[in-house]
DNA sequence: CATGTAATTTAGTCGAGCCTAAACCTTTGG
DNA sequence: CCAAAGGTTTAGGCTCGACTAAATTACATG
C-alpha cells in the first residue's frame, strides 16, 4: 500500500451549480443512454455554451466522460456526486412533507435549494427521524448513503392494460399542478388504479381508484410511473401510515450495463 | 395615497455573500456604532480591500451609509435584510437543537448555511412548530417576522459584583468549545449563577451553579451576559421545558440613536 | 506640528458561471 | 451525394466576489 487510495475521500465540497449539472446529467443519462447538450441546457435553463463550459471543467475534474459532440456521461465519480445531491434532495422532500406538513406540490422547490446547503449529518438525522425511508413523496427511490438506487425502469400509467389493476409508485415532483390533481383524484404512490378504458387515438382513458372512476388524458397517464399488481389480491393499506407513504422496498441497486 | 409606498416589497433575492456581509455590519454596529472596514474584513475571513469593494456595492444599492475611512452603518433598508437573515439564523438554530437533537455547540454551522437557502415559509412552520420562541438555544433574541428585536445591552458575568445572583442569558455561538465547557459546568440561558469570590488583576472567578462552585477566567466570563435577579426569590424552572430554554421575554426593540 | 504607523482605499487580476454571435460538425432529406 | 438544418463548440464578454500590491488618509505621539 504505497498511496492508501483514499479513493472516495470528501473531495473538495462542489459548488451549487457543479451539483446542478451533475444531477440533471444523471437523469438524462438514465434515461437517454448519455447526456446531450441541449438536453442539460434546456434542464438548468441555461445557455447551451454554458453547458459545453462546465462540461469541460467537469471532465477535466474527473466527473464526466466527454465525447465531442456525441454527448456526456457521469464517471463513477461522477454518478456518487450525483446520487449523494439526488440523497439529500429526496431526504429532505421526505422531511418537509412528514414532519413540517408541506404539501406534495410544494416541495420540491425547497428541497432544491436546501440539498446544497444541508450537512451530512443533517441528512443523516433527518432520515433518523423519519426511520431512513426508501421512497420520497412522490415515489422516487431513495439512495443509500453509501451510492445505491434503485434503478427499475418501471411502466407508465398510459402502458396499462385495459382491465389491470396496479400500485401507483411514482411521479415527477417538479410539476406542482399536476401533483394537486393527482392528490385531488387521490392517484398518489401505494394507490391502486384500474385501467377501465382507454379511447382509440391517444384518447382519454377512464381510471378506477377507489370509488371514483377519473378520466384523464394520456399526457398525464404517460407520467405516472406504476407495478401491475399480479400477486396477492391486496395487502390492504400496509399500516396506519401517516401522510407519507413509505413505499414498499423495491429490487436492489445495480450498475449501469458499460453497453 | 399615490403610490402605495410598497416600502417593503421582497426586493431582489439577496446573495449569499451580501447577507453575510450585512449580519456582520449589524453586529459590529451593535457592538461599536459603526462598523470598520477592517473588522468586517475580519469577521467574514475576508481582505479589506474586498470589504471596501462589497461596501460601495451595499451603498450604491442603499443597504448602508459609508463614510470613507469613516466605517459603515446600515439604513433601515439594510437593517430589515440583516434581521431577516438573523431570524432565520435563530430559529434553525433553536429547530436544529430542539427537534433534531443537535448539541448547542454545532448548530452554527449548519445554521450559517442554511440560512440562506431555507424560505419564508419554511422558517415559519418551524417557528410554528417550535411555539415561536423569542431566544435561541445560546439565548440570543430572535427577531419577529417583521424586524422587531430586543437589543438592550446585558451586563457580563464578569461585572457581576461578588455576593450577587444572576441568571445566565446568553453566550455567542461561535465557539464550539467555549460552548462544551459552558454546558459541562451547567452555565446555560436560564441557568442561575452567582458571583462568589473574583481574585484580584483579571485573576481567576469562582462561581456557584446549583450545587457546584467552578472556577473560570475573567475571558470567559466576558463572554457570558447575565441578568441580575433582585426581583422575585425565583418563580422555579417555567415548564417542564424541553432541552431547549424559551427564555422570558425581555423589553422591546429600540431604534439606534442616530448619534 | 511633523511624522510614522495603522487603517483604508485604489488599481489591476483572477476564476466561476453565465451570456451572445459566429463557426463548426453530423445528420438527414432531396 | 450534397446541402440545409440542428445541435455543438469556440470566441469574446460580462458580473460577482475574491485577491495582492501600491497609494492614500487619519491619528497618535514625540
Amino acid at each position: 500500500m504505497t498511496t492508501p487510495a483514499r479513493d472516495h475521500a470528501s473531495s473538495p465540497p462542489l459548488t451549487e451549480p457543479v451539483e446542478d449539472y451533475l444531477k440533471a446529467i444523471y437523469t438524462l443519462e438514465r434515461r437517454f443512454g448519455a447526456a446531450a447538450t441541449s438536453d442539460v441546457a434546456s434542464a438548468l435553463a441555461v445557455a447551451p455554451a454554458s453547458v459545453t463550459g462546465m462540461i469541460r471543467r467537469l471532465a477535466s475534474q474527473g466527473y464526466v466522460d466527454h465525447v465531442p459532440y456525441r454527448g456526456v456521461q457521469l464517471t463513477a465519480r461522477g454518478r456518487r456526486a450525483a446520487l449523494r445531491t439526488i440523497r439529500r434532495h429526496r431526504i429532505l422532500e421526505s422531511y418537509l412533507t412528514a414532519v413540517l406538513g408541506y404539501p406534495w406540490d410544494r416541495v420540491h422547490d425547497e428541497a432544491e435549494r436546501l440539498e446544497h446547503a444541508a450537512s451530512d449529518e443533517l441528512i443523516e438525522r433527518m432520515a433518523t427521524a423519519l426511520g431512513h425511508p426508501t421512497a420520497d413523496p412522490h415515489g422516487a427511490p431513495i439512495p443509500t448513503a453509501d451510492g445505491e438506487v434503485d434503478e427499475t425502469a418501471y411502466r407508465t400509467l398510459a402502458e396499462l392494460p385495459v382491465g389491470e389493476t396496479a400500485r401507483m409508485l411514482r411521479v415527477s415532483d417538479k410539476n406542482p399542478s399536476l401533483l394537486r390533481y393527482l392528490a385531488d383524484i387521490a392517484l398518489q404512490p401505494g394507490a391502486e388504479v384500474t385501467m377501465v378504458a382507454r379511447a382509440p387515438f391517444d384518447g382519454p382513458i377512464t381510471l378506477r381508484i377507489g370509488d371514483a372512476e377519473p378520466v384523464v388524458g394520456p399526457n398525464l397517464a404517460a407520467q405516472v410511473l406504476v407495478e401491475s399488481i399480479t400477486s396477492s389480491p391486496l395487502p390492504v393499506a400496509d399500516a396506519p401510515s401517516a401522510t407519507f407513504p413509505v413505499s414498499t422496498p423495491r429490487s436492489r441497486a445495480r450498475k449501469p450495463t458499460s453497453r
